[in-house]
DNA sequence: AGCACGCCGACT
DNA sequence: GTCGGCGTGCTC
């Protein structure tokens, strides 16, 4: 093929649904050396004048493309190849699968430019090359292979070598790290294994669902691997610095750490993708077309066939299924390491202090051993798990018991703090002269109690005892080893140096009271994580839940939960036992959309059925082996309606009408 | 998104 | 006659 009859076949930068395509365009001799597969560049769209962004995807030849005359391509932006094929092919194909544009997730894959860090980048590069030209071989890493430990000889090192996919059990305890601070042994499984990739020259991807995670993480790699290893990509940096990272990632091998959208990062000969914990309600990403961190994965290590880590404390029921099926392989600690529980009902303590907090007399005594070392323990901190955070997020009027509601909005008073004035969930206002809608009474009556309150209550208790408080809003990564009560939410518990000398699981019930089809599996992943954060032998009591879900957690059997849990989604046909999409919108539009799908190729449809603003939902229910099918009828409806539907003109108000039609695959709330 | 093309109502 | 409304469609 000659080298004028090249077209380079781009993708726009657009969220336009029907510009989610190839547009080709002629390669101007001019820009022949620079024109590379990945390239950021500026196209002429349409009308002469009018320059999109788009990368060059591919480079092709002429025969089978466009047959209209190609427009020329108007410039390279830069010579920086930041969209790798293996990231495009797989932004196409995660795109597809679920009804969306590649460009959205190519937003989420590559990050904005920064131009001085790439001319740094880029210098930095050059001077490397003329050092190499220069007689100096590259430098391959030059560590060992460190074991990982815990796992039996080479189990986990041979099965990541040989590419295969896991279903990983971590370990539930903590593991102190030569600086001396304390993390979780998983990050020590997941940093040594990733530095295992590393000494063989490939790159391995790491995604974890909260900073607090990626922090361990961090500190767990610093220990084992050099610096020059590690990229970590988060939202929460600054944009140079992503930038700086992302293109570290791309410059050979690294572990490549962050949170969900990592799994889209470029990755030079990727030896392994590893997922944190699947079920935190993290990884599933809020940007349309909402594709969870695990389903990319999956695609991903598909195409790129390397090793694929699902791992964590519990397991979800859709890495329970993947196994199942016999598509990954469990990976189970060579010797069960099983924390400490016991289980306690309600019922009230004898001791009035402990009633206050309501804490049940075994919880309480095991909180006064550790911290007063009554019973000759060693002393150290209580870790005490509450589902809500704020002080009373629940009032209720006094008299009547019903719930109270502001008188402006309607809203769901609460009160921030003790002796606060009470305020509204919604509209902030302040209820100062509030009085009940139902019985006129003027005053409250706490309903649910937070973490605040039991705080509060509990250092009344132990005079002299700190008391810690740590939730959403205010949380706190460590604390020492001194005894000190530590009132967490679920999801915000610091880790203790050492490991707390007893753990609280007070409000079991009200976590298990969520009306969700995932509640089992969330509360299961609440208490593990807590317990893991436990020194060993230390007890973890889980205060007011019995049945088949206590008896697996205290059993340590949450994998055999994950079993039962998923044949009954398979009675139910409920996800993951099935596959689920959300056509929201406009009445016609959805209806529109449904009826675009084969009803063949589908289960059922649910509704359509109100959904707010004079919208409604339909779900289509269809097995997985249908999916290519749905996703594609209900794309081609996606984007004709993009390009039938006007948005109504703006008018003078400004305000932007809701995008007509809304198409989540997998939501994992939907039920 | 923008912008052109095109097919019907009010106008010098 | 034709100026211009915005519904419809296209962008290599």
């Amino acid at each position: 093929m000659v080298a004028a009859g090249r077209v380079a076949r781009v993708v726009i930068d657009s969220a336009l649904p029907q510009l989610d395509h190839f547009f080709d365009y002629r390669i101007p001799d001019e820009l022949e050396a620079e024109a590379r597969p990945g390239v950021r560049v500026k196209v002429p769209l349409r009308t002469a004048g009018r320059i999109a962004d788009g990368y060059i995807a591919e480079i092709a030849a002429d025969d089978d493309a466009f047959d209209g005359s190609l427009s020329p391509i108007e410039s390279v932006v830069s010579p920086v190849p930041v969209l790798a094929p293996e990231v495009w092919s797989l932004a196409r194909r995660v795109a597809d699968r679920s009804a969306g544009t590649a460009n959205d997730i190519l937003r989420l894959a590559v990050p904005g430019r920064q131009v001085r860090v790439e001319k740094a980048w880029l210098a930095e590069r050059e001077a490397a090359a003329v050092k190499a030209g220069s007689k100096v071989t590259p430098t391959a890493p030059s560590i060992a292979e460190p074991a990982v430990r815990g796992y039996g000889k080479r189990v986990l090192e041979d099965a990541v070598l040989q590419h295969e996919r896991l279903a990983l059990d971590a370990i539930p305890r903590l593991a102190q790290l030569p600086d001396g601070s304390w993390v979780g042994e998983w990050a020590v499984t997941l940093a040594t294994l990733a530095t295992g990739c590393w000494s063989r020259d490939e790159s391995a991807i790491i995604a974890v669902p909260d900073y607090r995670d990626l922090d361990q993480l961090a500190a767990a790699l610093t220990a084992i691997a050099p610096a020059a290893a590690v990229a970590r990509v988060d939202a929460a940096q600054s944009n140079p610095d992503r930038y700086r990272a992302f293109l570290s990632a791309l410059s050979g091998p690294r572990i490549v750490i962050g949170n969900r959208s990592v799994v889209y990062a470029p990755a030079t000969r990727l030896g392994m993708i590893v997922v944190w914990d699947d079920s935190d309600p993290l990884h599933a990403e809020p940007l349309s077309p909402y594709v969870h961190t695990r389903d990319a994965a999956l695609v991903r290590q598909e195409l790129q066939k390397c090793a694929l880590v699902f791992a964590g404390l519990t397991r979800s029921v859709e890495v329970q299924r993947l196994v199942e099926l016999g598509w990954v392989t469990e990976v189970s600690p060579e010797r069960a390491v099983l924390p400490k529980v016991v289980l306690t009902a309600n019922q009230p303590a004898a001791e009035p202090v402990a009633r206050a907090a309501r804490i049940p007399s075994t919880a309480w005594q095991a909180a006064r051993a550790a911290l007063t070392g009554d019973r000759g323990d060693p002393r150290g901190p209580v870790l005490i798990q509450v589902a809500r955070p704020g002080y009373a997020p629940v009032l209720a009027c006094a008299k009547c018991g019903q719930a109270a509601r502001c008188n402006r909005c309607d809203g769901p008073l609460g009160q921030s703090r003790a002796g606060a004035t009470p305020s509204c969930g919604w509209c902030g206002a302040l209820a100062t002269d509030w009085h009940c809608d139902n019985c006129e009474h003027d005053r409250f009556r706490m309903v649910t109690v937070g973490a605040g309150r039991t705080a509060e209550e509990l250092g009344r208790a132990f005079p002299g005892v700190r008391v810690i408080v740590s939730d959403g809003e205010h949380s706190l990564q460590t604390v020492t080893d001194a005894p000190a009560i530590v009132v967490a939410t679920r999801g915000a518990e610091p880790i203790a140096a050492g490991g707390y000398r007893a753990v609280l699981l007070l409000d079991g019930e009200r976590m298990l009271a969520r009306e969700t089809l995932r509640v089992a599996e969330d509360c299961l992943r609440w208490w593990s994580n807590a317990a893991a954060l436990a020194a060993p032998g230390a007890p973890t009591i889980l205060v007011g839940v019995s049945g088949a879900l206590a008896r697996s957690f205290a059993t340590g059997r949450t994998s055999e939960y994950a079993r039962t849990e998923l044949a009954d989604r398979r009675a139910l046909r409920f996800p993951p036992a099935v596959r689920l999409a959300s056509i929201t919108g406009a009445a016609d539009v959805v209806a529109e959309t449904v009826d675009a799908v084969d009803p063949g190729s589908l289960i059922d449809v649910l509704g359509p059925a109100p959904h707010g603003d004079g919208q409604v939902r339909s779900i289509l229910r269809f097995e997985y082996a249908k999916g290519q099918e749905v996703a594609a009828a209900v794309r081609a409806a996606y984007v004709r309606n993009a390009t039938r539907r006007r948005r109504a003109p703006a008018g003078k108000s400004g305000f932007r009408p809701a995008p007509s039609l809304r198409v989540r695959f997998d939501d994992p709330d939907i039920l």
